[in-house]
RNA sequence: GGAGAGGUCGCAUAGUGGCCUAGUGCGUCGGUUUGCUAAACCGAUAUACGGUUGAAAAGCUGUAUCCAGGGUUCGAAUCCCUGCCUCUCCGCCA
């Protein structure tokens, strides 16, 4: 969330950032409850001192217990007022998105920039094959069994199918922690509000989230909520700085409103794996930090052999959260698309202020933290290139060398 | 799920209605002493939100915070209620 006093002193700034990720969001009730609230507070704490000086001169007699009467009514109007404003201003706040950074072009998705391509699409001698005929073929992938367990948007893996999929989740945690420096971390699944409310799914996309009703948990939509809150209400030393996490998760997603879009095959699912990086880092290096963890997802379709272009978001592509996005598209010869394999964002302090996570710097003063993260790759949406990249005309699929040695010295899979 | 104990300043602990704007110890920081280090001694030691002075750095000042939220009272760390969390034991369990 952005803070009050920022808004207060460059509503102009906000203002704009609302427009330009073509919201209509008025913000000036907030700047209202604020002024209230400020002249509210200037009376009740003169009426508190003034009951607190009373009150420490000890024992009162009769007649300065009716005056402290009168003044206790007084102060409780005031305090449930002030309390009022307070529930709706901090409210109003939750709605109120990241300022965007100014070197994000402005504009809907048409305006995002293709910042740099990797590889060359494969030619074929043949027509490639989408992934769900590969992967039916080869029994690998199982849809009208997953919509039998499970409903559609979901997929069930076998064989080789399974192990290609948990031989990626390997390579991704071994590279980034070997590689790039990153601390594993195998958090809960299921997380509490304040969780979701620290990192800014809630309580706006709630219902874009999976919701136990009898707990107030939720599925995780990304492992970037349970890690990023690891450090919720923490002080971290300025010395510790940046700290990283990478983590495997299951990710869950109602994709409500999508329904009809890339509902066929691995594209859109309710389910699916992701190896997630997480940084907690100081503010002025975040923007570099944010091109370093960009750099360290890349890799992993880099290793994989896999044809990608990076996308800088617009404004009015960018997530709630987020201040600027990079989105790494990886090229699918069978369905003939980009797919967007991760998204990489800086969250400059605006998920620190709601999760407050802060910092003690040198100077012994506190600090908020900024947060990135970024997919370190999406599973499912990486499976449907290594397939339709890979495939052979023989209908076999050869396996990118860096999985070989996790899947048992393996070089293709067949039938 | 059942029974019990507990949650106080970075840590440890004191505090059972006004002397608590929370004491003490440890730690940390600054200083004195010292050839250096240690010890000893002296001092400091939170956060948030307001108001105010200032160009700024910063200062002064008020309020709130003893897990959270309600309640009782002129007055709550302290009494009552609810919730959350931790620990111990029992039950169940991959």
């Amino acid at each position: 969330m952005l803070d009050i006093k920022f808004i207060r002193e460059n509503t102009e700034i906000v203002k704009a950032s609302i427009k330009n990720r073509n919201l209509k969001l008025d913000i000036q009730e907030v700047l209202d409850l604020d002024s209230e609230r400020r002249k509210i507070l200037v009376e009740v704490e003169g009426l508190k001192a003034e009951k607190n000086a009373i009150s420490k001169k000890g024992k009162p007699d009769k007649t300065i217990i009716d005056e402290m009467k009168a003044l206790s009514q007084k102060v409780g109007n005031l305090d449930i007022k002030v309390d009022e404003i307070d529930r709706k201003l901090g409210n109003l706040l939750l709605y109120i998105p990241n300022t965007v950074h100014n070197s994000i072009p402005i504009g809907s998705p048409e305006n995002n920039i293709e910042i740099r391509k990797y590889g060359e699409p494969k030619k074929f001698d043949f027509k490639p094959k989408t992934h769900i005929e590969i992967g039916e073929d080869l029994d690998i992938l199982d849809f009208p069994r997953s919509s039998k367990i499970s409903g559609s948007g979901f997929c069930l893996f076998k064989g080789l199918g399974a192990l290609l999929e948990r031989a990626l989740i390997n390579f991704m945690l071994d590279l980034h922690t070997r590689e790039h420096g990153y601390k594993e971390i195998f958090p809960p699944f299921l997380v509490n509000r304040a969780s979701m409310t620290g990192t800014g799914q809630l309580p706006k996309l709630e219902e874009d989230m999976y919701k136990l009703k009898d707990d107030d948990l939720f599925l995780i939509p990304t492992a970037e909520v349970p890690v990023t809150n690891i450090h919720r209400d923490d002080i971290l030393d300025e010395s510790e700085l940046p700290v990283c996490y990478t983590a495997y998760t299951a990710c869950f997603r109602r994709e409500a409103g999508s329904y009809g879009k890339d509902t066929k095959g691995l594209m859109r699912v309710h389910q699916f794996d992701k190896v997630e990086l997480v940084k907690f880092v100081k503010p002025e290096t975040s923007f570099d930090e944010l091109e370093k963890l960009l750099n360290n997802a890349e890799k992993v379709l880099q290793r994989l052999g896999l044809v990608y272009r990076v996308v800088m978001l617009s404004t009015g592509d960018i997530s709630f959260a987020a201040s600027k996005c990079y989105d790494i598209e990886a090229w699918a010869p069978g369905v003939e698309k980009n797919l967007e394999v991760s998204s990489c964002s800086n969250f400059t302090d605006f998920q620190a202020r709601r999760a407050n996570i802060k910092y003690r710097g040198k100077d012994k003063k506190l600090e908020y933290v900024h947060t990135l993260n970024g997919s370190g790759v999406a599973m499912a949406r990486t499976v449907i290139c290594i397939l339709e990249n890979y495939q052979q005309q023989d209908g076999s699929v050869v396996i990118p060398e860096v999985l070989r040695p996790y899947m048992g010295g393996r070089e293709r899979i067949t039938k």
